[in-house]
DNA sequence: CCAATACTTAGGTATTGACCTAATCAATTA
DNA sequence: TAATTGATTAGGTCAATACCTAAGTATTGG
């Protein structure tokens, strides 16, 4: 069960861990199941399965057991989120670049 | 001096901290000195210039030395790394699953 | 030039995070 | 139903991180 308020710090903790970004690149080719995803790391299941908690108590993936094995998907809103957050407040910084590169035209022109 | 070929890990591992990413918001209004930013927070400023270097070390921020104050600003290149390899995968994500619809929807069809 | 200001350096503590092994549970399959 | 498979739980180690205080350096206003 995915967290329905996920705090953003959480997402980037989830997401600054090279086992972590690898895994999410793999959910974005589709779902797949956790000894699939487990497969390419030289790691015990147990710490595996750690991150993939991680990666669910945040948001950015949900699960579902199916049988013996468990599935895991991405969960693209909660990427997004941390996309947007990063994005809104480059904006803001290039805007107001921006605005000081049209005061200093203005300037140029009254000389 | 920030690290010019900055991983992407290591950027997340710098915006997973309540800190830091209330500082960068702060910097997306304007630079500002270390002193400056560093009011808010209820921390010694040894610990906050650790918070600081952080963000430098994984190119989020860039500072010079002015005078006896350090003046910080943002570094958006770096933001828009992260934010990019977030959507790259979230719509790589996106578009199987329109495959799937349009899929589901073919075979509607032909019934 | 002396004191105050703005950081920086050094070094220590306590919590968290990433791993491990061993043991357990639950669903297949022989 | 017994053995195998996929995952989980329990519990322990080690390194990294987030903080602290105390003491330093460099700039600047009086």
């Amino acid at each position: 069960m995915p967290n329905n308020q996920p705090q953003l710090n959480q997402i980037f903790q989830a997401l600054a861990d090279p086992t972590r970004m690898a895994v999410i690149a793999r959910l974005a080719e589709g779902p797949a199941a956790a000894s699939e995803l487990a497969a390419p790391f030289d790691m015990a299941l147990p710490s595996f399965t750690q991150h993939m908690g991680v990666l669910e108590k945040c948001g950015l993936v949900t699960s579902v057991k199916v049988g013996r094995s468990r599935r895991y998907q991405l969960h693209a809103a909660t990427m997004q989120k941390a996309s947007t957050w990063l994005d809104e407040r480059r904006t803001l910084w290039e805007k107001r670049l921006n605005r000081l590169d049209d005061l200093l035209l203005e300037m140029h022109k009254e000389k």
